[in-house]
RNA sequence: GCCGCCGUAGCUCAGGGGUAGAGCGCGCCCUUGGUAAGGGCGAGGCCGAAGGUUCAAUUCCUUCCGGCGGCACCA
């Protein structure tokens, strides 16, 4: 007897095993037609699968949160399927279901190109459209290479050879085409809506190994229904309207070019939005107990040996060969306020001493890596080292979380997620050294009564570090701030304080960051608002525009008394129609338009319109003043 | 760094073995218009760089540089 209770509580009983779909049609002819898969005690399996005991059971269908990942991973088959019938020379390797989408790994001589994807996503159609019933076997592991062998698909044998060896060999086959597979499976190829696209192929390392062949990914997208499909591809034409890239030289905030790859040449208005950005950084580092401190670009190799960079970061440094110096163009601070650090004798009773630096820092990236504002080779930290004793680790952690809190919520970011990475393969330091910093921070965190993740192996070579990651307007996450316990520096460069006991000791160092680099937290705003920046990151808030040249002279004054009271403003007198104006400082995304006609002037008053709102409004001239000027005012805390 | 694609006017792009085109933008003129593009005229290009093939290269080939998409990397 096998008992199975229905997502509606009921339990339908059987007096033998049963498969998925005999439950289904038990349950109504509908929903046998409609099943995809079924749901055994929370994990999906495939229709034909036999039940032999108790159970939770649900049939999956498209509207199904986990129909995806089946249609996906199904797609990724058929298009595999799909490849080979059309390239035989092609082998087949991985192929799994992502994020809305899924792709597939070939190795093959000759490249694909996107030409191909027509080809392709036809022949797909038309393995839907045989509705190959797709099987599940289990196979002798020996049989199952030699077969692989035999066909030429060595990929595929090497992961059946690497699988443990207890493991079942489980293979699907629809018609005549076989594929090495976990699973589970849609029942035949039939069930896969016609709701995928070809996106995009590119290369990847075979087992993600960069010592390893290149093999050729096929990305797709797919979807329950052709709705889904087209809103997902408006959803990414949105997200490309919002590419900071693009932005920032449609609003004229920077450029990049080929004479200093990876470095950014930030054009006025883009700079007026950095030093927005920077003096409220100032403003509340100040008040939360730090100095601000400078330190040179240039720094002798001997420092960086004495550090640990020499060793172990070396590849991306800058390296400047002068008379018979060897200097490098700093790629981090932390060395040079250690530097800082110790001049004269410190007491415990200055502890903690917190510096930072708006450090311009010079990495050498990837070629491949670089991507607009968002990974560079010149940028600037919001850096600090918090020098304090063991105990103040804790105090200094929370302290560090509500600052970094208060700052993000300031810039509109509210969703943070909170990463701890351990000890990496590459480090500095005894093991027992990693055990205090990696102890001491996890208490931290938790005392400060945050939740977090474990990022196993992803600290900084000096220290485990906690990572804050945040999620823009559209989901995407974002890794800014960073707080670092090490123990490594302070004993490399020898820093030390006279503590109660007059002796000397240690300090801990705390590496920490909240915007991450300018650079980057700057092409994050864009993109989180699409340009349309919050009036008080906006580089020019107001536009002062005339209907006619009538109204030049109390435009003109209307302007000197915005700029007056600290309101970034700019006027637009020329002799264009105000529809052309309106339009030309909306997709200029200024948040607000001011328009001064011949009724404003008698009145003095002014017409306010906003972004993203045709309506108007026309206030007194001394009332639009006081309000602009409040609400364009940068967020400090007083 | 690796694989693929791309590089033509400020921007978006078309073209293609006989040294170039559109729209937008820009300049000038007309227009003085009340909330997302008024009209006319005009200027603007070493067709990424260097080599090669060819009577002839922006076009074909090679290399380099840069960009884009992934992969790897992000200490």
């Amino acid at each position: 007897m096998v008992n199975l209770r229905l997502p509606d509580g009921s339990v339908k009983k059987f007096p033998k095993p049963v498969t998925g779909m005999e439950v289904a049609e038990e349950i109504g002819p509908g929903l046998a037609k409609a099943a995809l898969a079924i749901r055994v005690n929370g994990e999906v399996a495939d229709l034909k699968s036999q039940i032999n005991a108790d159970s939770e059971f649900s049939v999956v269908t498209a509207s199904d949160g986990d129909a995806l990942e089946l249609i996906r991973h199904d797609a990724a088959h058929v298009l595999a399927q799909s490849v080979q019938e059309l390239f035989p020379d092609t082998q087949v390797t991985i192929g799994p279901a992502i994020e809305n989408g899924f792709y597939y790994d070939f190795a093959r001589e000759a490249p694909f190109s996107s030409d191909d994807f027509s080809n392709i996503e036809k022949r797909m159609e038309e393995i839907v459209d045989r509705d190959l019933p797709i099987e599940r076997e289990i196979w002798d592991r020996n049989k199952a290479i030699e077969y692989f062998k035999s066909k030429g698909e060595s990929y595929k044998a090497e992961l059946i050879q690497d699988l443990p060896q207890n493991e079942e060999i489980i293979i699907y086959k629809q018609g005549d085409w076989i594929d090495l597979c976990r699973g589970p499976h849609l029942p035949s190829t039939g069930k896969l809506p016609l709701a995928f696209k070809l996106t995009k192929i590119a290369g990847a390392y075979w087992r993600g190994d960069s010592t390893k062949e290149m093999l050729q990914r096929m990305y797709g997208t797919a979807w329950a229904n052709k709705k889904q499909l087209a809103n997902y591809l408006t959803m990414l034409e949105e997200a490309e309207k919002r590419d900071h890239r693009r932005l920032g030289r449609e609003m004229d905030l920077f450029h990049l070019q080929e004479h200093a790859v990876g470095s950014v040449f930030w054009h006025p208005k883009g700079w007026t939005l950095y030093r927005i950005i920077m003096d409220y950084i100032r403003v509340k580092l100040e008040l939360a107990g730090y100095q601000e401190v400078n330190t040179p670009q240039l720094v002798d190799s001997s420092l960086w040996k004495d550090s640990g960079h020499w060793d172990k970061f070396r590849e991306q440094m800058f390296i400047s060969e002068v008379e018979d110096k060897v200097l490098a163009i700093k790629p981090m601070n932390c060395p040079c306020h250690v530097q800082i650090f110790r001049q004269g004798i410190k007491s415990y009773k200055e502890l903690p001493i917190r510096m930072a630096e708006f450090g311009s820092c010079h990495r050498n990236e990837p070629s491949g890596a670089l991507h607009g504002l968002m990974r560079v080779r010149a940028f600037t930290q919001d850096d600090a080292h918090i020098f304090c004793t063991e105990d103040q680790i804790v105090s200094e952690t929370e302290k560090f979380c509500s600052l970094l809190m208060e700052i993000y919520k300031a810039f509109g970011f509210e969703n943070i997620q909170i990463k701890f990475s351990d000890r990496p393969e590459n480090r500095a330091g005894e093991n027992k050294v990693w055990d205090q910093a990696e102890k001491a921070l996890i208490e931290a965190v938790e005392v400060a009564g945050y939740s977090y993740e474990l990022n196993p192996g992803e600290g900084a070579f000096y220290g485990p570090k906690l990572e804050f990651v945040l999620r823009d307007a559209i989901g995407r996450d974002w890794q800014c701030g960073t707080l670092q316990v090490d123990f490594v520096l302070p004993e490399r460069l020898d820093a030390n304080y006279v503590g109660a006991d007059g002796v000397k000791h240690r300090p801990v160092m705390l590496h920490r960051a909240i915007l991450g680099s300018f650079e980057r937290f700057i092409g994050i705003l864009i993109e989180n608002y699409a340009g349309r920046l919050p009036i008080w990151l906006s580089p020019v808030q107001v536009a002062v525009v005339s209907i006619t040249d009538a109204n030049i002279n109390y435009g003109e004054k209307v302007l000197e008394e915005f700029n007056s009271r600290g309101i970034r403003t700019i006027s637009d007198f020329r002799n264009e129609k105000i529809n052309y104006k309106i339009r030309e400082h909306s997709t200029q995304k200024i948040p607000v338009i001011v328009v001064v006609g011949d009724k404003e002037e008698k009145e003095s008053s002014v017409s306010i319109r906003r972004l993203g709102d045709s309506r108007q409004e026309t206030v007194a001239l001394t009332d639009a003043i006081d309000k602009l000027e409040e609400q364009a005012r940068v967020p400090v805390a007083w």
